[in-house]
DNA sequence: AATGAATGAGATTTCATTCAT
DNA sequence: TATGAATGAAATCTCATTCAT
């Protein structure tokens, strides 16, 4: 009758062993009927079910659809900064070539195996009012790039880092929507695309590579 | 969304002038829908409702609401299509650069000014199961791309028509997420990208530019 | 996903004969759950079954539970409104008394037959957020009543007929929650309560009965 | 509110300490979400979030959600009485005014101070099949005013202790609807009410006053 | 052809109550 | 005794689709 108004936070963060486990078979849940048909079919009956608990518990934790789907979407962004934080380690020893492939092989891992997936998340994350942590991952995630081309002293970082992260989730999920996927091919073409366009970008706006 | 999938051809093709202003209208009403929340509130009473007709008669021209999505994306690619063999035109007797140009300004002109429709729409081109003539028409775009490469005597010339799309699309979504957009600046940024990545295919697979 | 804040007004007035059936069988149908078992059991299922249409065709016409509570409360009060009215109708070659026993018998018959019909009323009346109209019709009722006070030369007329539309319902309500219920009786103490309060109303701010 | 009646009572009477303190929190808390949104929100789980308690506990001290609210009506109904009986005190010393007085401060002090909590205890003691206790207390209100009525020496003194009982509380719940509430006003309304009724009570049958 | 009321399966969500810890 | 996670029946509500008019 009066109903409070849902956010697309989680409800409560689990404290005991058992509700991290309940959240975590939510997760699993989603992301498996993700994976197999998309949006369509996500719903909350069928991922309770598919989790192995009753609605009531899912609701414990998620307060609608929607927050399952930020929180998967939190998750994944946050694992791919990590792994991107990993990839970049080191790059002061290591070739800026190799770099880049480490940067591309660490967001192919996380982004673009489960096309399906992918896909949802990519269109949650373009359309649900999401909150502010993600976004803030997102933005870390160009900033890990972006402190890659700095060190390279590449012009124009900022910009540069979101176009070669959106470029490269451009390709990646045009790539998996078909059947089978060269990985290795895909990762050399986009490690060229972005070489090519750090390349352009420098013979454009000045400054020499390092 | 989820539901039995039955046909997704229009159910018919309207000859009389009266039809094709019905379909118009219910094109016009989903595509506001979609502009203004996505997914979420697409639905067939709302769309009849902003075209100002009953459901019956929604019913008469879709057989589904899947229909109408798979209609819009036809009507897009086409139109599309059609702008880039246009921006083509002539391309003999014009720079590269500036062909390129062209195509990306037809793109943009066509898929990206509206973020949650284009998201809405891309989203639907992945996942759900298509109309053969969308496919071609996706590949036909694709293959028009290809033409230019062709001519300018690129290797690898349908991988290479293929990345080019996506990158292109993929900053275009990316950037138009955000709220304004300088869309010259996008151009120039995807245009370099494109030019980055041609350059740097030459590179790597030998055989020198026109 | 986007769901439109919930009004209480119905959603839509029935256009159609058909409708207007369908209306009235809801209204019918909660009126009975009601009677039968109060607020507990009033749900939209229930109330959907017992008027034999679908919870689709409810929710045509009432976005919420409460929005059917509400227009319960506006054809009751309405209804009320015209009785009472009706029963001043040749006030002026009436005697007062008999006035007085009119307006009580209107109410009593609009009122209190249905014990836990009028407590859920009452209850919804109080504690809802009402509509504007229903809020101007109960004004209106005791409107009605200030009119007769007023002819009746009575001090104080807006407060005193608000005490006595108060001090009437009250009465009713409390003798109906018991089995049975002489209405004659009961009408007889109401009157009574009415005169004695405005006997000593004049007897306390002065001025003199007719 | 639905559901097979289980028994009203409250599961066990607390003896220690502790449980008192629980129960009271109880008591507490529910007021506090009756008041701020009537039987709307009044579930098991704010109860005892808001009371600092686990919803296991709650069901320690009460075995439903309808014996909370009994054991709330049972205490107010207590209190009620109590202050009642005490505003009787020393009657044969007053003035009957002064006594009249007395019980209707008596009544709003307890009764109608928070109109949602007032009008939802009001429900639930119409509605619910309520603990003998209960009503055996609101007999005995009526028997404290209908003692001061045999004190005055009035006729039909049940009935008449009934109804005014029902009056004051219909003009209370009435003026504690809206928005500020001047009680001393109220209060002297109320005294009026009851003064007329009972003067015309006896005018209408007889027996002179003492 | 058009209308829009009606349908009802199914999705979302709530909440009283239980029970393992 | 206390906790709070879990349950699941039941309530609310949506929306693709049908069909009588």
């Amino acid at each position: 009758m009066n109903k409070p108004i849902p956010t697309i936070e989680p409800r409560k963060r689990p404290r005991q062993a058992r509700s991290t486990v309940t959240v975590d078979a939510i997760m699993e849940a989603s992301a498996r009927i993700l994976r197999a048909g998309g949006l369509a079919g996500f719903n909350t009956n069928a991922i309770a079910d598919k989790a192995g608990i009753s609605v009531g518990s899912l609701y414990q934790y998620f307060p609608t659809k929607e927050a399952i789907l930020a929180e998967m979407l939190r998750r994944k962004r946050k694992h791919l900064l990590v792994d991107m934080v990993a990839a970049l380690e080191g790059m002061e020893t290591r070739g800026d070539e190799q770099t880049t492939r480490r940067l591309v092989v660490a967001a192919m891992r996380n982004q673009a195996r489960h096309p399906k997936l992918a896909q949802a998340l990519d269109y949650a994350n373009a359309v649900l009012p999401l909150h502010e942590e993600i976004a803030r991952t997102n933005r870390a995630i160009v900033e890990a790039v972006e402190s890659f081309l700095m060190f390279r002293n590449t012009p124009r970082s900022g910009e540069a880092a979101a176009d070669i992260v959106a470029l490269a989730r451009g390709m990646m999920l045009q790539a998996f929507r078909g059947e089978k996927v060269d990985e290795a091919a895909l990762t050399d073409r986009i490690c060229m695309a972005i070489a090519g366009y750090l390349t352009e970008l420098r013979r454009v706006h000045g400054r020499h590579d390092r």
